[in-house]
DNA sequence: AACTATTTATAAGA
DNA sequence: TTCTTATAAATAGTT
């Protein structure tokens, strides 16, 4: 598209080349951007002139990062060495994990317990019932002790009042428990 | 370039769009062949679609990783390092989640509840009494089923019973039921 | 998926 | 490089 048809090879031409290099980059970034704006497309252009100058133009919505993460979705081609693997190991792991652990708190909830045999639902009652009982027998404990705290503090009030009464007899204003 | 201009902002009419989207993409990739061969630049795009489908040209005589190389030299960006943080990032996460939940589930097992309040104790007996609830309601339709079912089989078992004997009045050793 | 009237990109020239 | 301009190429709207 210019005065004259070009052929689609190499511009022996050096000067000739570069112009065509800078003409056609600008395009193609142009390019980029409109498909970005008229079609919701994610574009990432990386483009390296023999010089080694780069000009890159990446969608505004997404990152580079983000682009190669698809990229190695849809093609399958590892870009990742083998720690990235590792790292992505873990987290497919700890999502199952996590997973699971979920559905195990949605059942002891009695959410989503429709597709459980009658076995599994025996199994968890057992685990509800136990884990009932030892809550109760911990509220229990904290009550007991809380009453036990209060009565103590009603004896030591009690005490206090007693002292309290003697010592205003001697009018010094001052009064010890314990040798404090 | 058509029929009419157009503004360079998204094309609302999602047929038009995918339309655009698709010309406008392997023109795309065509100006990326022609540059590197014209100029012996070295390029890279990717193109994703909102659907997600991923096109993509790399010059033939580089790759993705190297392009990516030469982009980590002249921007100083570190894709590499960013990549890696934002897997530990989700690690991270995951984990806290993950804990988070074991603690839940502990506590629903009556374990490790030894550092609760009483309003904490109370809520988990909450929880714990309607599960409980909720499984035993379950159990109780699925007795019911069962004992449905049986009964049924029981009826039907009578059934077949008489059917037979009446059938061997006849010795024909064959006996029918609904026609079968 | 083709067609084609127009717009846009750009090769060559200055 | 940058501008200009003639022309090739891309593509918007249509069939």
């Amino acid at each position: 598209m210019g005065r004259g048809k070009i052929e689609i090879k190499r511009i022996e031409n050096s000067s000739n080349r570069q112009v065509a290099y800078s003409k056609r980059k600008s395009g193609i970034l142009k390019k980029a951007k409109e498909i970005n704006v008229l079609c919701d497309a994610q574009v990432s252009t990386i483009i390296i002139a023999p010089s080694g100058k780069m000009h890159e133009y990446i969608s505004p919505s997404t990152t580079l990062i983000d682009m190669l993460e698809r990229y190695h979705k849809a093609s399958g081609k590892r870009l990742w060495d083998a720690k990235h693997e590792n790292l992505k190991n873990e987290i497919e792991k700890l999502k199952k994990e996590n997973e699971g652990m979920q559905i195990q708190l949605r059942h002891l909830k009695g959410k989503d317990i429709n597709t459980l045999n009658y076995k599994k639902l025996m199994s968890l009652e057992d685990v509800l019932e136990n884990g009932l009982l030892t809550v109760r027998h911990k509220q229990m404990e904290v009550y007991k002790m809380v009453k036990r705290n209060d009565k103590i503090l009603k004896e030591e009030n009690r005490e206090l009042n007693f002292i309290l009464q003697q010592q205003q007899g001697y009018g010094s204003g001052r009064w010890e428990i314990n040798g404090l």
